[in-house]
DNA sequence: GCAAAAGTGTTAACAGTACACCCATGT
DNA sequence: ACATGGGTGTACTGTTAACACTTTTGC
């Protein structure tokens, strides 16, 4: 650096302007099982979503995305790795940004805008998970998801939140979704979650990001219900092969004991 | 909002906390027109980015994207609105979000995060346009555009900035480009042009944001000529039309007086 | 006439859809 | 035996790429 550079950087006071407080929050999906009757069936296959019920005011008791606040030193992305490892145990091996929330009164402590990303936990971690308290030792419950005709409805047990949103256009063009009415979830959470489920299903029909629902190796089957599961869309089963065929490799690996045909275990290639 | 609530707010002080400097720094895109010899021929459609030359340190001298700090009220959006109409004159209709950029030493004035935005400026206004000098009296450029091999060059007169970059994935998967070389550029803007300029050549490869270089109507070569300056990729004329017959409606003008056949005028449909 | 762009038609290759069919297994 | 998922083949349809060809203008 130049000494002229030098000087001019000692007489810069960046705390003379305002600035924002600064959060990551993070849309993790994943998939929840249903056993099905019959000793053959394949399980039922379910998208859903983290959420922690909020034990402080704004918002109290209403249901958020996990997340929290930008530290010095780190990037917005591994604030969020950090931020939902803290919260789950589990290693974060993905994310995606998927936008980011600025609207002044979105938070009624002050000017906080939001880094908005997407995560998917594989399915294995999952169940042998225990889901770990907040640092404000408030509750976190994993949500199965709806979303059609842009009403939202999240599910756990007896809980049920719903939004009902609109997808529209901001004056630069930008998607956005509006909320029209939202019931039990935080801040604008309900938009952030609409648009992760938007682009998790774009990304899901084209094949990317399903197999990070899963454990290493998989059956073209879990596979085929893993993405229709996410994007809500049945596929035929031969179809479903011949276009994952260049994007999987086998193994030597059969399954067993399940009450028909052995089936050939997968990897992701390349 | 419920009395608890409230006092909870009360006390609540975010200022507590340390907090970043937010930026919006945008990527605009336009077509600059070179006259080629022959009285029939169509002029060549050049791809070029807008630069402005820093007139402080860090970096001074060194070009670097319009751009400027976020301010209280605003969102990301707004800011990177206001910040480039001011830069410009022109009004902005047009804007994506392509990333953020929040590496603690991107900046060496601290604690910088930066919004990269991509914005399209209407080839017409262009030509009317008088670019404004920017606060600081530094002086605004375009700069055409190419970008093969992983080789970013961009020129305007006599100068000329080349930076080599490489596609990488981060921990978390996300696609980044990693600086390799860079002259000329500020800060790592090297970074945020490559990654716009994908992001830009992918949309234009499915039909978007094209339209957005030219006038409302607009005849299919020059639509086409459009396509193929952004993409650098070549189409046969036959299969363009017949691609983007569905995204377009035809009016009743034609042009005039080109030394070939009349071309009748499209507009966008929808 | 001629060069340039405007615009239409044709064909072969390829990809996507729907469906029929056989295979292998545990109870 | 049979229900269930594993896996292959095939006919049909729509899309894409490549190329040939005619039209219309200004000089």
């Amino acid at each position: 650096m130049h000494p002229e550079e030098h000087e001019f950087l000692k007489n810069y006071r960046l705390e003379d302007y305002p600035r924002p407080s600064v959060t990551a929050d993070i849309a993790v999906f994943s998939l929840h099982q249903e056993e099905l009757p019959g000793y053959r069936r394949e399980p039922e296959k379910k998208l859903c979503i983290l959420l922690i019920q909020r034990g402080n005011p704004p918002f109290k008791d209403c249901w958020a995305l996990p997340g929290g606040f930008l530290q010095p030193g780190e990037t917005v992305e591994t604030c969020a790795g950090r931020e939902l490892q803290e919260e789950t145990g589990a290693e974060v091996r993905l994310l995606r940004h998927i936008g980011i929330f600025s609207q002044p009164e979105r938070d009624p402590r002050g000017w906080i805008i939001s880094n908005a990303f997407l995560s998917v936990l594989n399915q294995e971690k999952l169940s042998q998970m225990e889901i770990q308290g907040a640092d404000d030792a408030a509750c976190a419950k994993w949500f199965d998801i709806e979303f059609t005709q842009n009403v939202l409805t999240l599910r756990s047990g007896e809980i049920v939140l719903t939004a009902r949103v609109k997808e529209i256009r901001n004056q630069f063009d930008m998607p956005e979704f509006e909320i029209l009415e939202s019931g039990g979830l935080a801040f604008d959470h309900a938009k952030i979650i609409a648009l992760a489920l938007r682009y998790l299903r774009q990304e899901a029909r084209e094949f990317r990001l399903i197999f990070d629902f899963l454990p290493e190796t998989f059956t073209l089957t879990e596979l085929q219900k893993t993405q229709e599961a996410v994007t809500g869309e049945p596929t035929l089963p031969a179809n479903f092969r011949r276009k994952i065929s260049d994007r999987v490799a086998g193994t030597e690996d059969f399954t067993e004991g399940a009450g028909h045909r052995p089936a050939r275990l997968y990897r992701k290639s390349e």
